[in-house]
DNA sequence: GTCAATGCATTTGTCCGAGTAAATGCGCCC
DNA sequence: GGGCGCATTTACTCGGACAAATGCATTGAC
C-alpha cells in the first residue's frame, strides 16, 4: 500500500498525513462497488441513515459521493436516491478506479484486457517516442533502467523504476491523451510484477528487452522501437499467463495430480 | 451543448432537468482551468471568499472542488489552499474533462493527439471485434450505419449515429479498458464532424468506408477490419487537417492570396 | 551566527440542523 | 379507464460553528 497518492480517493497520504474522512469513505465505498459488494442498479441507503451508520457527518459523506459520482460509479437524484451505475459507465481509466479494482484480487478478464491494451498502446507509443524524444526523455529512461538493474524487480524501488521507464516512453511520445494512459499502464505493470513475484515466477531477465527498446528509441528507429516494445510486453504477458495458471492450480490440487 | 449527460460535472441534464449548483460550479471552474484561465500551480481564492463571490454556499462550492479534485484538476490542503495541478496530472481521458476542453476551441495539439490515439486504438479494436463480435453487436452497428445514411452527418442524429457505430465497435472488442475509451473516441469523432461541417468541408462520402469496416467485422476478418478502420480514420484525419488549414487561413487572408 | 523548537495565524476539514426543490407514486377527478 | 394534482421521500442547499493541519515567524539555545 502507500501508493503514489496525489489525487482524491486515496486512504492516506505519502507523508504520514492522516487521511481525510471524505477520501477514506470514497476509497472504501469505491472498493465495495467495483468488487460487486453493491450491485449495479442497486441504490444505497439514504444519506442520513448511511452517514450515521458510517459514523461521519452528512457533509463528509456527500463529498465522498461526489467523488464517486465524478468517476462515474454512482448517480444520485432526488427521490430516487444514489444508485450504482452500470459498469460500462465507470471511468475504468481513472487511476483511483483502477487502483480500487486492484485493491482486491481483480477479475482475470480485466487483467487480460489491460494486457491487450498495453499490446496496442505501448508499441505504438514507443514508435512515436523514437521520432520525437528529447534528450531529457532519454536521460530519464536511462536512469530508470539503471535503477531497475540495481534494485531488481523484487524490490519496491526496482518496480517503481520499471513504471518510470514505461511512463517516460509515453511521455516521449509527446501525445497528451497517450500520456494520460500512463497511470493505467503503470497499474498494469505494477500488478504484473507483484503477481509474478508472489507466484515465484521470474523466469526471464527483463533487462535485455528493456535495453533494446531504449536503444531503438535513442537511435530514432520507430519500427525497431515498436517491435522491441511488442516483444517486451508480449514476454510479460506470457510470464503472467503462466503464473496465472499456477495460481489457479494451487488451490485445487495441493500436491497430487 | 446538451451532451450525453450521465456523469457529474455537466451543466444541465437531458430531460430539461435543472442543473445542480455543485455541478454547474464544477463545470464552469473546470472549463476555466483547462482553458488556462487559472494557471497550473496557481491557488484559487479561499473557500469562504470564493463561494461568496460565486453566490453559493460553502458546502456546494466544496462539493464542486471535490469533483475537480477527483478528476485531478486541483489539489487542496489545509493552510496551503486549493491549487491547480500540473496538466500532466489531469485525467484527460475523463469524459467531463475532455468535454471541458472542447467547450472552448481546443488546442490543435490535442486534436492531433486524439487522432493519433484513434489511429492506434480503433484499427486494433476493429480487429478484436472481428474475432469476438456477437450478433447483437452487429445489429447495433448495422442500425447505426443505416441511421447515418438516413440523416447524414449534417444532422445531430447522423452524428450521434456515427458515434454509436464507433462505440459499438469498441463494445464488440469485449475489452473493458478499451470500451472505457469510447467516450474519448466519441468526443474526437464528434468534434471532427462538427468542425468539418463548420468549414463546409465534407468532400468524401464516409459511408463506403464505414460499410467496409462493418462487412469485415461481420465476416470475421481481423486484418481486413483493421485496415478498413485504418482507412476510415485516416480519411477523417486528412479531411480534418485540410479543414484546419482552411480555418487558419480564413482570418488572415480574407479573399486574396 | 546558525539551527531547532515552538507558538501563531490561516486555510481546509468536519460537524450539525434546518429548510428547499425535485421526482416518484398514489389517489382523485373527469 | 386515463389524465391530473397532491403528498412523500430523497437529495440538494444553506449558514454557522468548531477542529485539525500546516506553513511561517518568532524565539531560544548552542
Amino acid at each position: 500500500m502507500a501508493a503514489t497518492d496525489k489525487t482524491e480517493g486515496r486512504p492516506r497520504r505519502r507523508t504520514g498525513n492522516p487521511a481525510r474522512i471524505h477520501g477514506t469513505i470514497a476509497h472504501d465505498l469505491g472498493i465495495a462497488i467495483v468488487s460487486g459488494q453493491y450491485a449495479p442498479g442497486e441504490t444505497l441507503p439514504n444519506e442520513i441513515d448511511f452517514s450515521e451508520r458510517l459514523k461521519v457527518s452528512r457533509s463528509a459523506y456527500r463529498e465522498a459521493v461526489r467523488i464517486l459520482s465524478a468517476k462515474g460509479l454512482v448517480e444520485s437524484r432526488p427521490k430516487t436516491g444514489t444508485r450504482v451505475t452500470q459498469p460500462t459507465r465507470w471511468n475504468l481509466l481513472d487511476p483511483d478506479v483502477l487502483a480500487w479494482y486492484f485493491a482486491s484480487e481483480p477479475d482475470p478478464k480485466l487483467i487480460d484486457g489491460l494486457f491487450e491494451l498495453r499490446m496496442i498502446i505501448e508499441p505504438a507509443a514507443a514508435a512515436l517516442a523514437a521520432e520525437r524524444r528529447e534528450p531529457h526523455h532519454l536521460t530519464i529512461m536511462r536512469e530508470a533502467l539503471m535503477n531497475m538493474e540495481k534494485h531488481t524487480l523484487n524490490s519496491e524501488a526496482g518496480q517503481s523504476a520499471d513504471r518510470a521507464f514505461h511512463d517516460a516512453v509515453l511521455d516521449a511520445s509527446c501525445n497528451m491523451p497517450l500520456r494520460s494512459l500512463a497511470s493505467t499502464i503503470g497499474a498494469g505493470v505494477r500488478w504484473t510484477t507483484v503477481y509474478k513475484a508472489r507466484k515465484d515466477e521470474l523466469p526471464r531477465d527483463p533487462m535485455p528487452d528493456h535495453w533494446r527498446v531504449f536503444d531503438a528509441i535513442a537511435a530514432g528507429g520507430p519500427e525497431a522501437a515498436r517491435s522491441a516494445m511488442a516483444e517486451l510486453v508480449g514476454a510479460a504477458l506470457r510470464d503472467t499467463a503462466r503464473a496465472l495458471r499456477r495460481g489457479q492450480k494451487q488451490p485445487e490440487t495441493p500436491d497430487a495430480g
